[in-house]
DNA sequence: CGCAAATTTCAGCAGAATCTCAGTTGCGCC
DNA sequence: GGCGCAACTGAGATTCTGCTGAAATTTGCG
């Protein structure tokens, strides 16, 4: 779980980071907006902290320009008044969720650990997707259980990352026969079935899961847990 | 947009109500914990707005309940005290952000309305039905009895969405032979009886319910409570 | 071109889902 | 209590779906 930190008072950040790295997050942090701005558009963090108050860009458009920008990454907001038309103005600039300083640790852990659990269930962008143990790198075209690093063919690659884009819903054959296959294959459907038998074998049996399911007269669906 | 408000204030709970109905919300209120876990498992709210500070069962408990009952409409707590922990607390039994009195309409209407729209983006569509502990999603083809999950055929499944879509209202027969088994349908119409029958033993017998509920000359109702 | 890997086709099998049917149960009414 | 109809149930026939192995074809690359 990787997390950006803006924040402009140096020792607050670097205490903050060092106590999410103890409960396993990794940290990247910047101390200013256009920096932050930057780092949030050139990589795929999974959380964001924002200060409101930052230099060269404050944390409002910072916020909304990243969701301008096209990110979508959940952001806490950090806030120094406790003037609550800010908190509504926070949330009306794209923000998830905010606090106010000071705030204990424990407390922007759960935030964090909240908007965490809710990005994942609706998450579907990116080109690295994570379900439990399983990571699809789509765009460096890897895939890793766990640490062991998975060989997928491309097309293997590609349907493994149209069924876990959309987890936990489940997807059409018919969805995964036009987005993988492209809209003009004209050959037999049985592929899908076929495909998935392969990946079942690659992602599944080697690790006693059963992660790839079948849901019956519509397709299949990725579930992590089990 | 539907939204539950248990809160033993009365006068507080009724201004809030006034103030969302104004901004075009439906509102139904709850003045005890008992009541607002009632009301909460057997009406599908949208939103669910859960004070600390209840008689009879309070707020932490309620949240932890519902979730534990299956049911996951986003739920603001509000609390009175400013202390940390019970935010914190408030979180992990699964709330999905919370508010400390005093606090101004304009930031409740913020905040429902944030988690308002974060539900939208993961919600399927309204194809979800919940109805005391047995959810039903349509979309993604699952049902739940509680946190167990029941594997129904397509068949059972679209079957018992049409009873309980219309549930407390019984559906005829005839009725769901158009519905489910399409305007075309043949055969015997018997297969209704058989089907209802495969549902009873899947979703009511294991648990012990009769929630499935035949209207003799009619055809059958899907009641929630025991 | 030739080889190996990847992709696709195909046919058969196994199990699941659906449906029919006939016998039984049980409700409501006289 | 007993009648008649509605509803329920178990067994089995039938249809449908998805899985698999193997063979055929295509692709990528030296």
């Amino acid at each position: 779980m990787h997390v950006l930190i803006v924040d402009d008072e140096v020792s607050l950040a670097e205490s903050i980071a060092e106590g999410l790295r103890v409960e396993g997050f990794t940290v990247t942090l910047a101390h200013d907006g256009d920096q932050g701005f930057e780092l949030a558009t050139a990589h795929a963090y999974e959380l964001i902290v924002l200060d409101i108050m930052l230099p060269k860009r404050n944390g409002y458009r910072v916020c909304a320009d990243l969701r301008t920008a096209g990110v979508s990454t959940p952001i806490l907001m950090l806030t120094a008044k406790q003037g609550e038309l800010d908190e509504a103005e926070a949330l009306d600039t794209g923000a998830d969720d905010f606090l106010c300083k000071p705030f204990a640790f424990v407390v922007l852990l759960a935030r964090l650990r909240a908007l965490a659990r809710r990005s994942n269930a609706l998450s579907n962008g990116g080109d690295r997707v994570q379900r439990g143990d399983l990571v699809v790198d789509a765009r460096n075209r890897r895939c890793f259980r766990g640490t062991d690093e998975i060989q997928l063919t491309a097309r293997e690659l590609d349907l493994l990352t149209a069924i876990v884009r959309s987890s936990p819903d489940p997807v059409t054959k018919t969805d995964l026969l036009r987005d993988v296959w492209g809209p003009t294959f004209e050959g037999d459907p049985n592929v899908v079935e076929v495909y998935v038998g392969y990946l079942r074998r690659k992602i599944d049996t080697p690790f006693h899961r059963s992660s790839l399911q079948t849901v019956r007269g519509v397709g299949y669906r990725f579930q992590p847990e089990k």
